[in-house]
This record gives structure tokens, C-alpha cells and sequence, in this order.
DNA sequence: ACAGACCAGTTTGTATTGCAAACTGGTCTA
DNA sequence: TAGACCAGTTTGCAATACAAACTGGTCTGT
């Protein structure tokens, strides 16, 4: 080792986002990334996470701003949808841009 | 959304390599991947971390079987160097593969 | 009508984590 | 030889991920 200074790619490893970087939410959110909006049974079975860990998840990137829960009602059954905002589509992309930038060749 | 199953590359992503999926470790790994010998004191400085949060991260590590912690003495000091083991070397690099097989373009 | 099976989703309890402050065991300096 | 300093570990704590247990409701069979 020559240099004392980290290469900033890893420095950028470093200063990920917490709340994306969870591969949980990682993939909700890119799930919700990639359609208008996507309903809480959808991601249930689709992803394989059980209802408390998809639900708290779910919680987490609403708290971080990073998805909107839509409730309503499909005949008389409770339906809940999620729709990604912007601030969530933005800061799954600088995730990525992150992440691309740091992967080795 | 059409279909009712999760795309692979979402599959991949919910059984990254938890021992690597930290940040902090996967900085570490990645340093001593790209030397012979990386010393303790040398990982502090670089990387910025605590001694505490490094000590135990490459503890980790070593459970892991990840890396291998040699210590020595330069005169009467103690120093302790990290060596990444076969088992590091290809599980970062099946990291690296499974992220790079999920990045979006 | 109503008991209980079922459904969508939330809350709770627990074990595990990441982190830095406090500590250990030692060397060096005045 | 007291105490500043150093390399690294352990401890204590707050935050997490997770699934089991729960809530509030609808549907089915009798």
C-alpha cells in the first residue's frame, strides 16, 4: 500500500444511503420504480417477504419520503398501493449511480 | 404490473452476502483485496472509521472466514495486519457479480 | 343470525446489528 | 516512576430486521 488516502469510490461505498441500501427496501422500491402504482398483496408474494417485514419496510420508506401509501377499497376489502415519489425515484437512481460507480471492472 | 414473479436480478439482491453487504466491511474487504497485507492502523486512517467499528467489523470478517489477522511486532509495538483468504477473495468477487447483474442501465 | 374461517395489514417482542466511549495492556518520556 | 501516549478490544446502547401475534374487518356454512 502506497497511498493514505481512500480512493473515493470507496468513500462513496461508505456514505450510502441507509434506507435504500437495505436490499429489502432496495428491491420494494425498485419494484414500485417500475410501475404506477403496486399493491401491498403484489409485492407480498412477488418479493417472498412476509406481511410485518414487507409492512415495516414499507414504513421506512414512507418515513424517508421515498413512497406514498394509497388506502382504499376494492369492493369492501381493504387495499393498500404504494406509488414511488420523486424524492424516492431520485434517490434510487443516485444509489445506483453510486453503486455503478464504485464496482470494480 | 403484469406478471405475478419477481425478476431474478430482485431475487439476487434479497440474498446478497449480509457479511459484505456492509459498507464498512465491504471497504475493508476490498482494501485488502487489493494488497498483500493491510495493517490495522493503516484501515483507520484510510477509511476514516473508529478503532472500535473496525476492530469489530473485521472481526466479522474473521468469523467470517473472510480474512486472516496476523500479529506481530514492529520493535516492541504490537501491529496487526489483515490478509483476505480465498473464501474473501471469491465471495467479494460473487458479490460484485450479483450486484452487477442487478444494476439497472 | 352468528360462529368461526379467512383476509389485509399493523404492532409487538426479540435477537442481532453498528457504533463510539470506555477500557486493557503495554511502551515511551520527563 | 508518574503519567502521557499508543494499538487494539470490550462494553453498553440505540437502531435495526424479522416473524409471531394481533386488529379490524368480510365471507361462509348452518
Amino acid at each position: 500500500m502506497t497511498t493514505e488516502t481512500l480512493n473515493p469510490e470507496m468513500q462513496t461505498i461508505l456514505e450510502l444511503d441507509r434506507v435504500i441500501h437495505e436490499p429489502a427496501r432496495l428491491v420494494i422500491l425498485t419494484v414500485c420504480n417500475s410501475a404506477e402504482e403496486v399493491e401491498f398483496k403484489f409485492l407480498e408474494t412477488t418479493t417472498g417477504l412476509s406481511k410485518g417485514n414487507l409492512s415495516s419496510h414499507i414504513s421506512k420508506l414512507e418515513q424517508a419520503g421515498y413512497v406514498e401509501v394509497i388506502k382504499a377499497f376494492r369492493k369492501k376489502i381493504p387495499v393498500t398501493s404504494f406509488k414511488i415519489t420523486n424524492a424516492g425515484r431520485e434517490a434510487l437512481i443516485a444509489y445506483w449511480n453510486a453503486i455503478r460507480g464504485s464496482i470494480p471492472n
